[in-house]
RNA sequence: GUCCGCGUAGCUCAGCUGGAUAGAGCAAUGCCCUUCUAAGGCAAAGGCCGCAGGUUCAAAUCCUGCCGCGGACACCA
């Protein structure tokens, strides 16, 4: 339980203990619905984190919203409600401030037995059971193969594997599954040009950057001819029905793409999928959906023989299941998958992090999906902005496409170039250069709003400065350094300290350590990673200021420097297990 | 046209289950390495929170309308 949920408990106690008085002094108000409302307004009690710190650690709001239902002044309410809550040894002391806030001060002693837990848990604190061992399903990165990773694909790839991991941290079971795209029209297209323009040689020597020319070539010649994209629909159905050679074709596509593919993830580092399971996995289970969904009249006719599912919802429309030529597309995949999932691991949640452009799309799905009497509302798209180019759209199809592997390489390049320049004599500089590098570029993504859409910049994706990767692993170096000298050598405090900055400093930094776990279980609770890497941004900066003014190793009094000794481990301890849910490593030295 | 998302400091963005004086980074100004990593810290500066209404004790946050940007809207995924 966090020290959040106490309070909160302890405040809903002394709540009802003060409904309950007035109630009762106030007969009147019983009876009517008053009273039912103000029970419902009391389940609503929210904490908060004031902003300004002398309001103390959490502040309810509770005694202005009951103010108002008792008519009543809320800082009468507030009063009483603080006579209610009895003595405990987490809360120094509460205030009542403003119009009726009520303000909660957490004890030293708490604060410091959190610590403790820390030092003892070490690489496990943080986690909690909030998902009670539930399943979850979280697709991500789903690459469509047969090109190579764009940029683009970083959102979903890093966003889902991030979200995966801090749901596995507060307690839920997750399954990651990478959903291929190695099914569908664009194997035609590329089946089509390759068989028209492609070469063999040509093909095995560099197979990925072949195929991403055929892709684009096939694309600007459709422009002028537009008989190519029947052409290609063609491909893709015959290969769907059971056309030797394009499947031999496709099988080659398939496993060539994929060895790139993971490559590049292994590059990413901290990648990992339970499941690998491309939509030709679903192969031959969309019969039983197509039958089941034409069955129960989910799915009816359409134009010119095609299937699809009609919605009520006018500004909605029709989504297609099954094209006039019978091929299946996206949609028949997609559902068959739902199925498949829901029947073989019985999740709670199926989140689908997938970009915002498909919105409608998942509506549509999840709509349709209601309809049938497997599904129970597991559906959940996390969507997130789209990824663009300054100038244009990145699109694959007319080779606007900025490589993935390249985005990495550059990072790497850039942490390199600042390394020789501020730790000229670092022993493992080409490690900690790939570590920083890459660091950076997840960071870069989960400190971000995932709503907000990303233009593409260079200098932007690559910043090595302020709320980056390398702030918080140099603020992670720093404290180490301390704790590995603290073993060796015990200096002498020479300069007088100043006791107000360094009391301030130190009690901010320690007021900051529970908020770990909270923020960890909001950013679960919302999908939104970027709660907990701003969280531990806040962490970082309290530290590097308590860095500036704490002496911690020339300490003058020995129990100070034990105490901000064991401030500094706990602070490292928890910036190292943050990091690590986003994917960022540590670093011992930079 | 309809629907969805966004509009916050010069720039890039947090904050949005309503709450106290709207926060960071970059850029620009000044200061701090004879104490633990200056990839750092401190100070000051920078705001009609797109516009106009509404709800509320309280609105950047909720509702309505408008403007601007992005996206989606039947056989691509």
């Amino acid at each position: 339980m966090t020290i959040k949920d106490q309070i909160k408990s302890i405040l809903e106690k002394a709540v009802e203990a003060t409904l309950k008085n007035n109630g009762e002094r106030t007969a009147r108000a019983r009876t009517s619905e008053e009273c039912g409302s103000a029970t419902s307004e009391r389940s609503e009690l929210t904490i908060e984190y004031p902003s300004d710190l002398s309001h103390g650690d959490y502040a309810a709001n509770i005694a202005m919203k009951l103010g108002k239902i008792m008519q009543k002044n809320p800082r009468e309410i507030a009063e009483q409600i603080v006579k209610n809550i009895p003595k405990n040894t987490l809360i120094e002391k509460v205030e009542i401030a403003g119009p009726g806030f009520i303000n909660f001060f957490i004890s030293e002693k708490a604060l410091k037995s959190e610590m403790a837990k820390i030092l003892k848990e070490k690489a496990k604190y943080g986690k909690s059971n909030e998902g009670k061992k539930k399943t979850v399903i979280v697709e991500y990165s789903s690459p469509n193969i047969a090109k190579p990773l764009g940029v683009h694909h970083l959102l979903s790839t890093i966003i889902g594997q991030t979200l995966n991991n801090i749901l596995g941290a507060v307690g839920y079971k997750t399954i990651s599954i990478n959903h291929i795209g190695d099914w569908g029209t664009q194997f035609g297209k590329l089946i089509y040009a390759y068989k028209k323009w492609g070469k063999k040689e040509v093909l095995e020597k560099a197979p990925i950057n072949e195929m991403l020319k055929l892709y684009v070539k096939f694309h600007d010649e459709a422009e002028k001819d537009t008989k190519l994209e029947d052409l290609a629909r063609k491909e893709f159905k015959d290969f769907e029905q059971g056309d030797k050679e394009n499947r031999k074709l496709w099988e080659w596509f398939v496993k060539e793409s994929l060895k790139d593919i993971n490559k590049t993830y292994k590059k990413l580092s901290g990648i990992k999928f339970d499941f690998t399971l491309g939509e030709s996995f679903y192969e031959d289970k969309m019969d039983d959906v197509l039958a089941e969904g034409k069955k129960k009249k989910i799915f009816v006719e359409g134009e010119e023989g095609s299937y699809i599912a009609k919605f009520d919802d006018e500004n909605m429309s029709p989504m297609v299941i099954q094209k006039k030529d019978g091929a299946t597309l996206y949609s028949t995949r997609d559902m068959t998958t739902l199925k498949y999932r829901i029947g073989r691991w019985k999740p709670e949640k199926i989140l689908y992090v997938v970009d915002m452009a498909q919105n409608m799309y998942f509506k549509q799905l999840f709509e349709t999906a209601k309809r049938f009497p497997w599904y129970k509302n597991e559906g959940f798209h996390v969507s997130f902005g789209r990824m663009r180019m300054e100038d244009m759209q990145m699109s694959t199809r007319k080779g606007n496409i900025i490589l993935l592997d390249s985005v990495l390489e550059e990072a790497i390049k850039r942490a390199k170039k600042i390394i020789e320049e501020k730790s000229p004599n670092l022993k493992n500089k080409d490690a900690v250069a790939e570590l920083v590098g890459i660091g950076s570029v997840k960071y870069n993504i989960l400190s971000q709003n995932r709503s907000t859409d990303i233009v593409f910049d260079w200098d932007k994706m690559l910043s090595l400065e302020g709320n980056s990767a390398p702030y918080m692993q140099y603020t992670y170096a720093r404290a180490r350094s301390i704790l590995r000298k603290a073993k060796s050598a015990k200096k002498e405090g020479k300069t007088a300290e100043n006791k107000g900055e360094i009391a301030e400093k130190t009690s901010q930094l320690l007021r900051a350590i529970p908020k770990f776990k909270e923020q960890l279980i909001n950013s679960a609770r919302d999908y939104k990673p970027n709660l907990l890497s701003q969280y531990l941004y806040e962490l970082a900066q309290k530290f590097n200021s308590f860095y500036n003014s704490v002496p911690v190793l020339t300490a003058k009094d020995p129990k100070d420097r034990l105490f901000r000794l064991k401030l500094t481990q706990s602070v490292s301890q928890i910036l190292q297990n943050g990091l690590a849910l986003l994917g960022v490593a540590v670093v011992e030295e930079m």
